[in-house]
DNA sequence: CCAATAGTGTCTATGAGACATTATCTA
DNA sequence: TAGATAATGTCTCATAGACACTATTGG
């Protein structure tokens, strides 16, 4: 087979090659101020970052020491950069099998000083509770929850303003666009509960008023409604609960919503 | 500073990098069987590959020779990815300043023969009459346009069946969600002409019937009707030209259209 | 006048949006 | 019973979708 003969022959230093390959993840997740019983939640989205620590894993000093930062790490050679992030993100939070998603590269020259490294943007949803026994690793010395209200008044390491910026506006996008909005809730969900997730990324009417979205939900072809069950953890009143069901979605702007 | 004392502490080698770093580009064009005049354009979505030559530009054999590849090349150090995929659309169609779009990083171990070697896949769009002095580089023996319902019979190189497969899912989506439709098209054209590309990619009846589409498009906020400006060019009837405005697109899936 | 495409008339059904009203439960 | 959330009733208006029909023109 003559591709092993052009093999032989190839010059795997050709070209330069980069310095680096990294995995950065926006692991998002909505913290619910259920101050009371009996009441809807009030939701609000929060990004979860690591602060820098001021020394390495081997005690020398450490690249945007003290800065605030995304989650992440180098990329091996045996496996993707998908892989890399889920394992960082299970090393990071403990969390496994969550909704992880890759929407971005940076690459631009002198975004990171150590030399050309490409890293890959990924966003990640994680219910709250699920992050309860989150942890600092070597690199980290603190992690914390921010609204992405707020996120970006801090001082970030690198290019992650940039970063963390798209991936507010690309979870703001799927959450009315897809049904990612699932991976925020339970199983089995009221039709306040989803409303309360949709309002931390929009303030539309058609979502914000009660009697029009619950009638709404209704004709949603990729929710269902659990016919006689009920919840009253949102109300005293028992409230429908509702499940996502797998469909297609079809977004298409030239189309009518069916 | 400390940053810059952590920098020179830095060990550049201590992680294990790529071998390589690439950009592949799917250039679709759509070809316009526009057979007789005044009839409305049948169209039908094509992508352009290069046949890989069987030795590279210094007469060795060439890795994958033979095979049908998009074009693409390897990504320097003082350029993007998304930049280095310009300029090579720019060496192998002779066009620029045309619609280009990242969309997906191909990775996986073992992807490519040569080593560790990263791709950024891209898609491009670019109108079929720009194509027309197309070129062989060095890599490429022939350039050859496939419609997208027959390219994946072809014996590809490396995983560039699944890189086109995505292009074909992603470009799908894209004219449906997007006004991405636009580059395909002249700055001023009919309901067919529009329909003609949007049904390269659909057969829904809103859009395949002729009466309900030239009904929608006067109310899709996004285009505008110019008016008083006709053309004869589809029919012996003159038939309004409109145009593409720059409006955001809202395609949620739980708000009604406006 | 024919053939072909562009575009309108008309009807029905559905659903959005707004607002009022009813239902259900606990403290 | 008060108060809160869930859910329905009712009205108006807009538009999707289907199908028939009219408009315009070159050959």
């Amino acid at each position: 087979m003559s591709n092993e003969q052009a093999l032989r022959q190839y010059d795997v230093k050709k070209y330069r090659t980069p310095d680096g390959y990294t995995s950065d993840i926006a692991v998002f997740t909505i913290r619910s101020t259920r101050n009371e019983m009996f009441k809807p939640p009030t939701m609000e989205l929060h990004i979860m970052l690591i602060k820098r620590s001021m020394v390495d894993n081997e005690g020398r000093p450490n690249i945007e020491a003290g800065k605030w930062a995304l989650p992440g790490g180098f990329v091996g050679p045996d496996e993707t950069a998908y892989q890399s992030a889920a394992r960082e993100l299970k090393e990071e939070t403990g969390v496994d099998h969550i909704h992880l998603q890759h929407y971005g590269v940076y690459d631009a020259p002198g975004r990171d000083p150590r030399g050309w490294i490409i890293s890959n943007a990924h966003y990640a949803i994680v219910p709250e509770h699920q992050l309860a026994h989150r942890q600092a690793n070597d690199d980290a010395s603190e992690v914390e929850l921010f609204s992405v209200e707020d996120v970006l008044q801090l001082d970030l390491a690198f290019d992650h303003a940039e970063i963390i910026a798209d991936a507010i506006t690309v979870i703001r996008h799927k959450l009315l666009e897809t049904t990612v909005a699932k991976e925020f809730l339970p199983a089995e969900f009221t039709y306040s509960e989803l409303q309360a997730v949709l309002l931390t990324v929009t303030k539309d009417s058609a979502i914000a008023l009660d009697a029009a979205f619950a009638r709404k939900i209704k004709t949603l072809p990729f929710i269902q409604e659990i016919t006689g069950k009920k919840t009253t953890r949102t109300s005293k009143k028992p409230a429908q609960l509702y499940r996502f069901v797998d469909v297609e979605v079809n977004s298409s702007i030239y189309h009518a919503r069916k």
